[in-house]
DNA sequence: TTGCTTGTTGAACATTCGTATAACAACGCG
DNA sequence: CGCGTTGTTATACGAATGTTCAACAAGCAA
């Protein structure tokens, strides 16, 4: 009765794709026992592998959520590109595709949330977090000062706008994800479009 | 040499106040730590007390921040009832009141921030706390559509001007406090200004 | 097959966590 | 003044935390 040669006790997996499944076991369990319960040992579990491998390849929870949250931001711009192209040439429909498409799964999604929120709660209090955030905002209002021009808003209009409308989209998902029961995506769609409308000189 | 009989090693305190003690540190531990680093002891520290009177007055860190929240809150509350009532008469005076005291301090301060964020990565985890968030918005809700039925906004759409006014609100305080750099409370005020001109007509 | 590289494990470490509980002492009351 | 109530402390406890590191083994190269 020996052991069958043929069942490895682990297997060895390329450098990216094991930190990708890192992140996201890091972000299922984010989601599911909030940044409280998000420890070195449960996120490995989720995963997976032991608990060591957490710190080889990242060197903290925190440098995992950094990378989570880099991570779920990615998969986010990508949708937001995808509803734009859908959109199709008109410059008003591919402001509004861009806007709309966080009121619609896979981005209206509490699950997200929890990643936000635990991303959040480290920008208070290290430095280079609050730089990453910085960053991939300015990212995102950069793009939407870019379709606003194709609408026509003056250029001088643009920052304002931007972070009018930057403003009014996270306050919008924020609540929809925190209360899916207090208004439907729909509504916040109809909301947001209503706002375009007054930006854009309809 | 004996003990000075003036100098007792604790004071007995009233239950409410003692109880107020520790959501007021509650707070600041949250605001300068973050809430990983808001545990019972730390807590109790700031306060000046053992750790034991956390789990004597409320029982569990998560029900002293919902507590926290429900204080800070509270005094949110009376800010905007303040800047309503020194705004005069005038229906849109008021209203515009209102909305941009939460861009003005106390209002517009990271360290409150610390406590919502806290608060919301509870809301997905357990039922009572998310019970508790919808209330403590529906209120601010309902105090916006009385505003807004005020300047003449008709009963069928005041609820979702309501939902749009808050969510514009939320966001602009929300980047506000998380990257103050951004932009000013001033170009807060100002974005907000605009966007209530075009919900009630100018 | 043999050897080497290195991804991976598992255990040990010192802290820190939340909670429960017995002993203490402040303060009002008689 | 002494007594009793009870707010408060201090301690102890088990569980869980992040981190480290020596030993192991998977998979490639020769």
């Amino acid at each position: 009765m020996r052991e069958q040669a043929s069942s490895p006790a682990f297997r060895r997996a390329e450098p990216d794709a094991r930190r990708l499944s890192l992140i996201e076991a890091c972000a299922r369990v984010l989601a599911k026992n909030g940044p409280t319960g998000a420890s070195v040992r449960v996120i490995a579990l989720e995963a997976g592998v032991s608990a060591g491998l957490v710190g080889h390849y990242f060197g903290g929870v925190d440098a995992l959520v950094a990378a989570t949250y880099d991570h779920v931001d990615a998969q986010v711009s990508k949708a937001l590109d995808n509803a734009v192209a859908t959109a199709g040439a008109v410059p008003h429909a591919r402001l509004e595709a861009f806007v709309t498409a966080s009121f619609t799964p896979p981005i209206a999604d509490p699950a997200l949330l929890a990643t936000w929120i635990a991303f959040w709660s480290l920008v208070t209090t290290r430095k280079d977090i609050a730089r990453q955030h910085d960053e991939q905002y300015a990212a995102y209002r950069a793009r939407l000062e870019t379709l606003l021009g194709d609408c026509g808003v003056p250029k001088a209009d643009q920052r304002l706008h931007a972070i009018a409308v930057t403003a009014m989209v996270d306050g919008l998902w924020l609540e929809l994800c925190l209360s899916p029961g207090c208004f439907s995506g729909g509504e916040a769609r109809e909301i947001a479009r209503r706002f375009l409308a007054t930006i854009t000189g309809r």
